[in-house]
DNA sequence: AACCCCATCAACCGCCACAGA
DNA sequence: TTCTGTGGCGGTTGATGGGGT
């Protein structure tokens, strides 16, 4: 580890066990808080915030240590795609687990295993460009033989969309369209009052992540009757009527937003905030996190069988397994 | 055996938000 | 309203150890 280094004749580095126990018997007597006092009074060389730190990542009660069980990945995982890098609310719904024994383990672990399994880690999207994607399902609507299983591979609507999408000229247009439709598709939700939201321009790796189709599965239950049947030939028009008016291109606000948001350069946000997004741009998310906020259970009904493999491999081929079967059961 | 490369993760750093004076 | 102290957060660093050559 680091080189014991003094600086203002404060220690740096590693800590001995000596400190350990002379920072477990203060806080254990004292309690936490007050740190920058608390090096002096606990007889510890140590500058307040890295007692602080140690106490907290490492010293504190009931840190569970050692390696990841899948549960706790796959809550990582999903928490990430929905929150981004807010480690500490992701550490909030491990319990044992500190911030930044999450965040090492998503640098090292799940991040390279993502990005082995062509999912984006950032946006938890797949790998794959999307006018690229657009450009062959093109190609194959006009030549079917260049896929000739192309109908049973790709849901039609799935190909209509991607089509409707190439045809707009502007990124921004996409994204419009993208959010409106997604808008149309689940006004139900558009409509709740959530305390958890989240900006438009992030239903666009909704609608490209097939985890996100996955764990929206459940929501489909709660759209009202009365909501678009996208199983219905002409809902295309509908769409097309609802989402390409001048209505839609002529709110400055949302257009911006929606335009600084998804700029390929840009990390991804936190996606999620609370309070500063309008109600009428808001999402609901709830559902997203019910499944592991709110039971014990398995995030994926994959769980219980995963619980017995434990090596490394194994975890990497049930990702990519995992994967793969979302992807199927989002475009059937 | 020696060296190099790379993964891991504890610890640090800089910044920020918030509460209280 | 401004200042200051405190604690929290996310990003980064670098010592260590293991594997490969």
């Amino acid at each position: 580890m680091r080189k014991i280094a003094t600086e203002n004749g404060l220690k740096k580095g590693p800590w001995s066990e000596e400190e350990d126990l002379k920072l477990i018997q203060y806080v254990q007597t004292h309690g936490p808080g007050h740190w920058r006092t608390l090096p002096k009074k606990a007889g510890l060389q140590r500058c307040g915030k890295s007692c602080r730190l140690r106490w907290t990542n490492y010293l504190r009660p009931g840190i569970k240590r050692g390696r990841f069980s899948f549960e706790e990945e796959e809550t990582i995982i999903q928490l990430h795609s929905v929150m981004g890098n807010k480690w500490s609310a992701i550490a909030a719904r491990l319990p044992g687990r500190t911030d930044n024994e999450i965040k090492n383990y998503w640098n090292t672990h799940i991040r390279k295993r993502l990005l082995q399994n062509g999912i984006d880690p950032v946006t938890h999207t797949p790998q794959v460009n999307f006018l690229d994607l657009s450009s062959v399902l093109n190609s194959a609507r006009v030549d079917p033989s260049t896929f000739p299983n192309l109908q049973t591979l790709v849901n039609p609507q799935v190909l209509k969309l991607v089509t409707i999408l190439s045809s707009l000229s502007k990124n921004e247009n996409r994204e419009l369209f993208l959010n409106n439709y997604l808008n149309t598709m689940n006004p139900y939700q558009n409509h709740q009052n959530s305390n958890f939201t989240c900006a438009p321009s992030n239903l666009t790796s909704t609608l490209l992540n097939p985890r996100h189709d996955l764990m929206h599965a459940n929501d489909v239950q709660n759209i009202p009757e009365n909501s678009v049947n996208m199983n219905d030939d002409t809902s295309e028009d509908i769409f097309m009527r609802a989402c390409l008016t001048d209505d839609c291109f002529t709110i400055p606000s949302y257009s911006n937003q929606s335009t600084a948001q998804t700029s390929e350069n840009s990390s991804f946000q936190p996606s999620c905030t609370e309070n500063n997004i309008p109600s009428s741009q808001q999402f609901n998310y709830e559902s997203v996190l019910s499944s592991s906020m709110s039971s014990t259970t398995p995030l994926v009904s994959s769980s219980r069988f995963i619980n017995d493999i434990t090596a490394e491999h194994d975890r990497e081929s049930y990702y990519g397994s995992m994967f793969n079967l979302d992807i199927q059961k989002s475009i059937y």
